[in-house]
DNA sequence: ACGTTTTCGACAACCACGTTGTCCATCCTA
DNA sequence: TAGGATGGACAACGTGGTTGTCGAAAACGT
């Protein structure tokens, strides 16, 4: 036992483990969340959805707010909310007050899959929680929060791949 | 103090933020990489021609066992080879013991920004090391490993979008 | 009150990265 | 030697992004 210690402390794993770690972890919480989201009758909510829905919020939001949330172009968040609006997650509307303006709001069947995808998160972490004991599971959240620069924290996760 | 640490225990971060910290870290680390490689005179490598030259390896690969160490289709890795190709990271050679397969490998540039993105990588672990406490870093890594499906550490980060 | 500037949404062209499907040449094997 | 499996090329398409342009509407400065 102090041999595995000993052993785990004097060889550190190589440096391109931790991204790979990282995403993985990432990764594998995503996916099952939508296999679950996808048994509880959301079957084509993709994640870039799942982001932008979350970017729109209970209020609505218009086209180049969205993008300006996300992180992407304003053409980039009425492509996505065209999709939304198309799979009857989302509907367009005019503005009274600004007939520039056409506000994008989630539909009850958007808000569904918001408020199931957050109950799902929930439960994810509690496995989390469960498997590593919640005082480290605490550690690495909070571990991750010094590491990361302070407003990465954002709804950008699509498209990150265009840098 | 006490107060602090009683109310961190008392109230668990939201379930919503676990993977967004996952990604953010791993993000920024991507980022830091980029930029630092970009500023060692690899401009144009992008995320994913990254991993696919991590998978091509020092013995190369045909397109078929680039995009099945990838998880990708053939066409798919054939499409990334032509790129890494354009850019001068990898050529193609026909194999004399087989005349149907074409041998992606890569040049000595590509080698060069696979040397250097270990080395960075490398870098980066140590300042997170420098961080968090070393401890605290073999922790987060080896609850990660816990809680990353086994198999899930591969190369097949591009494209998990399409899911 | 009237130009100027800004903002918004739409449209088009394009690129990166993935998918299926098809096709043919080549290799392996029964 | 006939048949099947494999490898690569090509085409069409979907998704998610980009820039650039445009006209209509709002906001602002004089």
């Amino acid at each position: 036992m102090a041999d595995d210690t000993q052993r785990a402390r004097a060889q550190d794993r190589p440096g391109y483990e931790l991204p790979l770690l990282l995403f993985a972890g990432f990764r594998s919480l995503i996916d099952q969340l939508h296999t679950e989201l996808a048994r509880q009758g959301h079957p084509d909510v993709r994640p870039a959805y799942g982001f932008a829905m979350q970017a729109i919020g209970r209020d609505g939001a218009t086209a180049s707010e969205l993008g300006r949330r996300l992180g992407v172009s304003k053409q980039a968040a009425g492509k996505t909310a065209d999709r939304l609006e198309a799979l009857g997650y989302a509907v367009r509307a005019d503005d009274p007050a600004d007939a520039r303006r056409k506000v994008i709001r989630l539909t009850p069947r958007g808000m569904d899959s918001l408020a199931r995808s957050a109950a799902i998160f929930e439960e994810l972490r509690a496995q989390w929680a469960a498997a590593l004991g919640p005082e480290r599971l605490r550690d690495l959240e909070d571990d991750l929060s010094v590491m990361v620069p302070r407003g990465a924290l954002r709804l950008d996760a699509a498209g990150w791949f265009g840098a």
